[in-house]
Parts: structure tokens; C-alpha cells; sequence
DNA sequence: ATAGGCCTGGAC
DNA sequence: GTCCAGGCCTAT
């Protein structure tokens, strides 16, 4: 689920509920998440009152009137499942939430690896975080600054938050496709018209899946994302028909048609 | 720059 | 059973 557009779309939900309302209470339920959420952070955070929710990157930051910060992070398989006091939990609840007004944020998680922590605001210990491609700082001179200094191949660059803050595995591939710019090339060596191609790129698919994550939420229809690449190996290029390949570069599969992107 | 680990479910 | 997974951190 989480790429960036889910994630932004997350807390767009999230702000709804909960901006304004203050914690009252919270619920702990994976061993996992206690240990870095813990009995003291749960006290800290009680009686807080939920002043915004930011996104950066596929971080969403929860701003305390207390000076403190709760950050969460979905990683490969969370979501914020929202209602009401009261209602039964889903299967994966691992976090709840309960704020003033009667609403109830569940972190819903198969795979337990979200992470949940409280920090002071002042002291965000943020990762360094690239330009976030939904915003107006991402341009092809700013992608072009931070693939200069990396030497590997482009795919795996644009996964590393400090090169495009928000970027993941499936749209790093959907959006080298579309800018018909091959997977391997070295990030250092695009020339700049496939800088400026593969920016747009970026944004496009980004902005596109956003879209159609907030219309699927407000009328269930459209559904499924039908991806260009991503997870059809074998399939024909909606392009030029070669088949799509598969390969892994730094551990995660990469989609590409080897007839339409060139080094 | 790249394996390994964190967790668990689901597809085969 | 075995393999794979949309993320990211740590160690090498």
C-alpha cells in the first residue's frame, strides 16, 4: 500500500479526524512497536492535543501542542484505519488512538514493521530528506544536483530519500518507463534532457496515483492501478510490445522494457 | 553500494 | 514447505 500517494493521502485523512482534537488515551499492541512506543512515551502523549499533521516524505508527523512530535511511519504495510471508539479492531491492530471527539486511529499493519515514536519537536531526528516530488522545489535542476553525486545505477538513487524524498519501488520503475530512461544508467551520466523528462515523470506518476487514491476513497470506483510496468514481467510494453523484464538491483526488483528504455 | 534484519501474510 | 512483498536501518 504506502508509496508516497497513499501515505499522503493517509494523513489528509488523518487531519480530518484529528486536527484539533486531543489523545485520550493510547493502546500498544505489538511487542515489536512497545519497544520503541513504550509505556513512558504512552504517558507522554495523553492529553496532547493534535495541533497538524505534516507529511514528509512517507513520514507523517503529528504536531503535540506539547511540544512534542509523534511520528509514524507505515513502511511496507500499514495504514491508518479510522472510526470510532467502541467499533471492533481490525485483525492488525497494532497501535490505537483515541482522541476527544470520539474518533479512533488504528495503525493497521500485517506485517508489524510501522514504527510509531514521540520526540521533542524541536530536535527532529529526520533522516536528510531530497526535494518531495509533489512540491514545487522538485525540479530537474534540483534531481539532476543529487544524482550528480551518486555514481550507481539511477533506479536505486531515486529510492534513496535523500535524492527525491517520497519516491518508492513501484513508481521508480513507472516513472523511468514513462521518461524512457533504462534503470541502469548511472545517475551521474543522464544527460539533461532525460533529467528533465524523468522530473516530469516523477511528478506525473506520483500525482496521478494520488488522484486516483482520493477519488477511489470518495466513490469506491476506478479501482485498480493498472501500472505500466511494475509487476508485469513478461507482459508486451503498452509502447512498443517488447516484453517487459525483471531484474534486481540493491535487492528489490526493478520493471523495465528493454526495447523503449536505453542507456 | 550492497546483503541482512525487522515482521507476517499470502501466493504458489 | 518456499519465496516474495510497496521501506528503511545497520553493518560491512
Amino acid at each position: 500500500m504506502p508509496e508516497l500517494p497513499e501515505v499522503e493521502l493517509a494523513a489528509e485523512r488523518l487531519r480530518r479526524v484529528a486536527s484539533g482534537h486531543r489523545i485520550t488515551a493510547v493502546r500498544v499492541r505489538h511487542p515489536a512497536l512497545r519497544r520503541a512506543f513504550g509505556r513512558g512515551d504512552v504517558a507522554r502523549v495523553i492529553g496532547a492535543r493534535i495541533e497538524r499533521v505534516e507529511r514528509r516524505a512517507k513520514f507523517q508527523l503529528l504536531h503535540l501542542d506539547s511540544g512534542d512530535t509523534l511520528i509514524a511511519h507505515f513502511r511496507m504495510s500499514g495504514d491508518w484505519h479510522l472510526d470510532e471508539a467502541g467499533a471492533s479492531l481490525p485483525r492488525f491492530a497494532r497501535a490505537v488512538i483515541e482522541l476527544d471527539n470520539g474518533a479512533r486511529i488504528v495503525l493497521d499493519d500485517p506485517r508489524a514493521l510501522s514504527s510509531l515514536r514521540v520526540v521533542a519537536t524541536a530536535a527532529m531526528p529526520l533522516p536528510a530528506l531530497g526535494p518531495d516530488p509533489l512540491s514545487r522545489a522538485f525540479t530537474p535542476r534540483a534531481l539532476a544536483a543529487r544524482l550528480a553525486r551518486r555514481s550507481g545505477p539511477v533506479k536505486p538513487a531515486l529510492l534513496d530519500q535523500s535524492v527525491a524524498a517520497g519516491v518508492g519501488n513501484i513508481y521508480a520503475s513507472e516513472a523511468l518507463w514513462r521518461a524512457r530512461v533504462h534503470p541502469e544508467t548511472p545517475g551521474r551520466e543522464l544527460p539533461p534532457d532525460a533529467v528533465r523528462a524523468l522530473t516530469a515523470a516523477i511528478r506525473t506518476v506520483l500525482r496521478r496515483a494520488l488522484a486516483r487514491a482520493q477519488r477511489y476513497r470518495r466513490s469506491s470506483t476506478g479501482a485498480e492501478a493498472r501500472f505500466d510496468v511494475y509487476d508485469r514481467e513478461g507482459e508486451p510494453c503498452r509502447r512498443c510490445g517488447t516484453a517487459i523484464r525483471r531484474i534486481v538491483q540493491a535487492g528489490r526488483s526493478t520493471y523495465f522494457c528493454p526495447g523503449c528504455q536505453r542507456i
